[in-house]
DNA sequence: TTGACAGTTGAAGTACGCTTCAAGTCAAGG
DNA sequence: CCTTGACTTGAAGCGTACTTCAACTGTCAA
């Protein structure tokens, strides 16, 4: 009794949404790798399950396929360091766009005729970076 | 006195941080185009600028520069109904990115070894729904 | 034996937003 | 006249994340 809960390929895209195109190309990318083949065919350890999850996480945070390779690649606290560093990427960009969506939702308010020719538009520069700081931006170090 | 404030690409891209190439790029998507030509250089009116700075903000708002194109070309009301559909895909955008986020800080604080191994990421599935619930997503008619 | 079928491979294609390159043009200054 | 420098063009290239394609292989059931 050795080679339990192996899966095939379509199973695990089933179970991920993937498609078995985006496994094997993450294969290629060094991301997962099948626990063994039978007849040629790629048959993974259901842990594998856990590690696309801990990609598809990484990837909605921002990071490349290359940085989760890093992130989950190297020693066991690799991937923190990383997380943080992303993480704060992350907010800078959340902050931009949430203030690119006030914009616009101020924009549909306004009784300019277009977008181009709106006084809240064309006035950005120098004072939207309110809207930045009324979101709550975390300080410099509040990721540890 | 006919042509006044006319400016040449390299101001416009120093005015607005794009490259010239990146406005020649727009110019052929059909974004942008100059008032006229001088000895074969594309001189812009001013308001280009006002223009550029509403491309800005729909690409931050996550509009392709075919939707952006949509959007200022067709009639004045044309964007408000666009921008009314890509604010409720932004916000749909921006919760499962925070929700990334909310994990991935979580993931910072536990004690696991590695994320793939984390309980927290893999048992996403079914109850992370909590911490998109907690952020305020607007109902869906609040944009008009 | 013979299909059918799921899977395999490497190579090429797709979408998006630009940048880079080679080759040429134009106006001004020495 | 000739160079310099900013600009022009079309075509090709780039990075990211995949998908698609053609050709082939292995397993199973009839």
């Amino acid at each position: 009794m050795a080679e339990q809960d192996l899966i095939g390929i379509s199973e695990v895209a089933h179970a991920t949404g993937l498609q078995s195109s985006a496994l094997r190309y993450y294969e290629r990318a060094g991301l997962i790798s099948p626990a063994g083949r039978e007849g040629g065919r790629r048959q993974y350890d259901t842990s594998v399950l856990n590690r696309l999850a801990a990609i598809a996480l990484l990837q909605e945070a921002g990071f490349t396929l290359a940085e989760v390779r890093q992130a989950l690649g190297a020693g066991n606290d690799a991937w923190r360091t990383l997380a943080r560093q992303k993480l704060g990427e992350l907010d800078a960009h959340m902050a931009r766009v949430a203030s690119a969506k006030e914009l616009l939702v101020s924009a549909l308010r306004c009784d300019c005729s277009g977008l181009d020719t709106c006084e809240l538009v064309s006035t950005r520069r120098g004072r939207h970076r309110t809207v930045v700081q009324k979101l709550s931006t975390p300080g410099r170090d509040e990721y540890l």
